[in-house]
RNA sequence: CGCGGGGUGGAGCAGUCUGGUAGCUCGUCGGGCUCAUAACCCGAAGGUCGCUAGUUCGAAUCUAGCCCCCGCUACCA
């Protein structure tokens, strides 16, 4: 079933800015990606899935200045926290981009030479208020009663000669293009505050910095007196990690490419992003995905240890799998979330321990005890059979819509109610008598169970994949994990051998309110 | 007239785009089962879905107006 390897699917994450070392939302994100990667995996599609760090600009200067490195030692330290974190948290990145890689920067200089050219690039004043001690321009905004927030002094008007890119230019052409591909930013309030934010006249984008001001940055490629604005440098990292613009993984990913990012920097991703792959003569992306913020009541958790949300902390007390999962489950994506201990620990408890744990837990028991693991050929299925199988088959047709749609805590209710559907099965059925009366039922009921967990398994292997492969091992699949595609429930009854011989540890252990391990 | 988000049983949340018996988790009460991780299954109590008006045969869901709460001031996904 893996003939559909021809069909491509492309997945960034937002390249991290390393003035600080990675936390729950970054997790967030990568995980998203993640399980978004290996689903389109487990389609079949062939995947690349980018992620990075985002390297230059003023705010990485002084960060290094402040733990008293080089900025390239600094940057090296941070980068390599970020990319030594994915692999912790089972993230299966194709590439690791940094924006101070020697072709990145080539690329960067490359798209600014092109756009230049082309007319859309030019030279202007910028008049701006400048605090000198925070070496830098405010907007209105951003001052407290016209003075600077930090320096409490009044900004001076200095006048700084700029390059700035035409993107007013493509304002119409950008408004139309939304109008005519509805899903290009997601979920729709994101469409509809770019559409909201595009509705006021749209200023061109001042791209530079002179380099006697900064000088931690790529420089101009028709200035060397130059560098080049974070966004303008960030931004093209999607593409020049695949090659841009002879590579061959650009020409076949880059059709299909889909960003996510959180609401943070949806003005870049949704409206300057655009606006430079056109005038650049690249086609815009398939996808820009939009999630919220997970809100943190770090208050509670300081006062008692001092201690703050760190993801691989979480996962290390709870367990990976159970952290990847709650986070999916737990946020609407597009949407806020709170964050607490208290509701992972429910989940776990709740869905993970009690629903699923103990589904497998108990219908392995039941094989292993009644047919030493080795399940018969099922009989002649029955109307409850059928309707299960019926369910589990409409359970994954549902599911593969909603993840298309990034819609995972849909997804994911989706596969817990056919677990549900799976317990009442055998309260209904009741193996432990049919063990007494009718062997071959029995062998037909334990089969049927064995191929909904089967189903289950290979549902939930983006999201959980340790705990989906653990589960594909006892049950004696041949193949298990990304060799074990979304088709393959479909064909079923093959499940035969059952390799729990001895009892096999809960895959979810109960844990108690306070976060300790429940005694099993 | 700043922008945005939200107001759904005791708590926390889905559902609102594509109107049609109001759903989930936790908690409470009663029952069942014994294969299982004090788990699982069934049942019960508990909601004027912020307010008002409108559209409709029918509105939590669409339209208009109003009230209340929270971010935009902390690094940042």
């Amino acid at each position: 079933m893996r003939g559909n390897s021809h069909i491509a699917f492309y997945i960034t994450t937002p390249i991290y800015y390393v003035n600080a070392e990675p936390h729950l939302g970054h997790a967030y994100t990568t995980i998203v990606g993640d399980v978004i990667a290996r689903f389109h995996r487990l389609s079949g599609y062939e995947t690349f899935f980018l992620t990075g760090t985002d390297e230059h600009g003023n705010k990485v200067v002084e960060a290094a200045e402040g733990s008293g490195e080089t900025v390239e030692a600094y940057v090296d330290r941070i980068s390599s926290a970020f990319k030594e974190t994915w692999p912790k948290l089972n993230i299966t990145n194709d590439y690791f981009i940094r924006t101070t890689d020697g072709n990145h920067k080539a690329t960067v200089r490359e798209i600014l030479s092109k756009v230049y050219e082309k007319g859309d690039i030019y030279f202007s004043d910028y008049e701006g208020k400048y605090c000198v001690g925070c070496e830098r321009f405010y907007t209105d905004t951003e001052l407290t009663q016209g003075r600077c927030p930090i320096h409490m002094n009044e900004p001076r008007i200095i006048k700084e000669e700029n390059y700035f890119f035409r993107m007013s230019k493509y304002q119409g052409w950008l408004i139309d293009y939304i109008d005519e591909h509805p899903g290009f930013i997601r979920p729709e309030r994101y469409r509809n505050e770019v559409m909201a934010f595009l509705k006021e006249p749209l200023e061109d984008l001042c791209i530079s910095r002179p380099k006697r001001r900064l000088s931690w940055g790529i420089p101009l490629p028709f200035n060397d007196d130059y560098v080049t604005y974070v966004w303008f440098d960030a931004l093209i990292n999607y593409i020049s990690a695949l090659g841009y613009p002879g590579g061959e993984r650009f020409k076949k990913f880059w059709r299909v490419a889909q960003h996510i990012i959180a609401k943070d920097i949806l003005k870049p991703h949704g409206i300057y992003w655009p606006c430079m792959l056109k005038a650049a003569g690249i086609e815009p992306y398939q996808h820009l995905n939009v999630h919220g913020y997970w809100n943190v009541n770090t208050g509670k958790m300081s006062k008692s240890l001092g201690n703050i949300v760190r993801p691989l902390d979480l996962a290390d007390k709870y367990g990976l799998d159970a952290f990847r999962y709650f986070l999916l489950r737990e946020m609407v994506f597009g949407l806020d979330s709170d964050f607490s201990e208290e509701s992972l620990v429910r989940r776990l408890n709740a869905d993970l321990a009690n629903d699923f744990g103990n589904l497998v837990s108990r219908s392995m028991t039941m094989a292993v005890k009644y047919f030493e693991g080795l399940l018969p050929a099922p009989g002649k299925p029955e109307e409850a059979d059928e309707d299960l199988r019926g369910a589990a088959l409409k359970v994954i047709e549902e599911y593969k819509g909603m993840m298309k749609g990034f819609a995972f805590h849909k997804a994911l209710i989706g596969v817990w109610e056919l677990i549900g559907k799976a317990n009442k099965y055998i309260d209904t059925m009741k193996p432990w008598a049919l063990a007494r009366s009718d062997r071959e039922r029995l062998g037909t009921v334990l089969t049927t169970l064995t191929e909904v967990i089967k189903t289950v398994s290979v549902l939930i292997w983006p999201f959980m994949p340790q705990t989906a492969e653990k589960i594909q091992h006892q049950l004696g699949l041949e193949r298990v994990g990304s060799e074990l595609p979304l088709e393959a429930p479909g064909e079923w009854g093959r499940t035969k051998q059952v390799r729990a011989i001895s009892k096999a540890p809960p895959l979810f252990p109960r844990v108690n309110p306070e976060g300790e391990k429940a005694r099993g």
